[in-house]
DNA sequence: CGCAATCTAATTGTGTACAATTCAAAGCGA
DNA sequence: TCGCTTTGAATTGTACACAATTAGATTGCG
């Protein structure tokens, strides 16, 4: 147990969880394909999936994304078709972005996105779970404390 | 239970495992802007720390990155003078990465930071250990299925 | 009212990520 | 040995990410 034990990559918390990220990611590339999206493009649809419309702000606080990530990717899925992006009236500085109904067709060839992933990552019922809440909490944590 | 409840954001798994990755990357920017180095610097340093010298592709192997990915990268360490990069003279095409004496005293500055960062995610021993064996349960599974 | 402070997006610049392609070197079979 | 295939990096092109800055709109306070 030298004092560089913690900077041993087998002994990161972080390097686990930014690698089966990317991974998990990667393996959605085929399916997103078929609908055209990538994974972040697909995740701010999945918010506007439920909500129909939201404003760049809430949607970088729900996606943690800022605008700068944002702003190019709505314009992105603008030039597609899929969502609009519209000043509110009552004030000018806020965007908001809505579902199109090109978009709203969208959810249909995507729900079968889930299902076929689910098996991807080989965890059980239990374990995913568990990974769910260790995850939300350590998220939780994270923000928390700034 | 509507069809498109697997559509939600709250019901994946993906998403939270991207958003604590990302959190937490970020949350090592404030450590590693003190020894001028980005995340994937970082852990790319991380394994020269023990291996001394390796070649693009095994260094890719273990980061689980690629060569459109390192190569900018380790070319930018070089520039730092963290790093060396010369071709094997018994195979032309392999490019090894070794250690400088400046990427050597880097590792004792750096050492400070993974004890810094451990208490960012609020995980206890336990909980981390359990995150740990899923994660690296899931890359195995993702990568095994091609 | 007037204007400074605040707020929201957009922009800019740097650094990943990765698919696809290219290119040179090495291995290999007839 | 000559071509063919394979291999390892580099290159190219697209798309994030995010810090820092800018720009325009709104709010709030004196």
């Amino acid at each position: 147990m030298d004092e560089y034990e913690g900077l041993k990559l087998e002994n990161q918390l972080c390097f686990p969880l930014y690698a089966c990220s990317k991974e998990l990611v990667r393996r959605y590339q085929p399916f997103l394909d078929e609908v055209e999206l990538t994974y972040t493009q697909y995740i701010a649809m999945m918010v506007l999936w439920q909500r129909e419309k939201i404003n760049v702000k809430s949607l970088g606080e729900l996606l943690y994304l800022d605008s700068g990530t944002l702003t190019p990717l709505l314009k992105k899925l603008e030039s597609k078709g899929y969502v609009s992006r519209v000043r509110a009236s009552e004030d000018e500085r806020v965007l908001n972005v809505a579902l199109t109904d090109k978009g709203r067709e969208l959810k249909q060839r995507a729900k079968s996105i889930p299902p076929r992933i689910a098996g991807c990552l080989g965890l059980s019922e239990t374990e995913a779970k568990t990974m769910y809440a260790l995850l939300y909490k350590a998220i939780g944590n994270l923000r928390a404390e700034q």
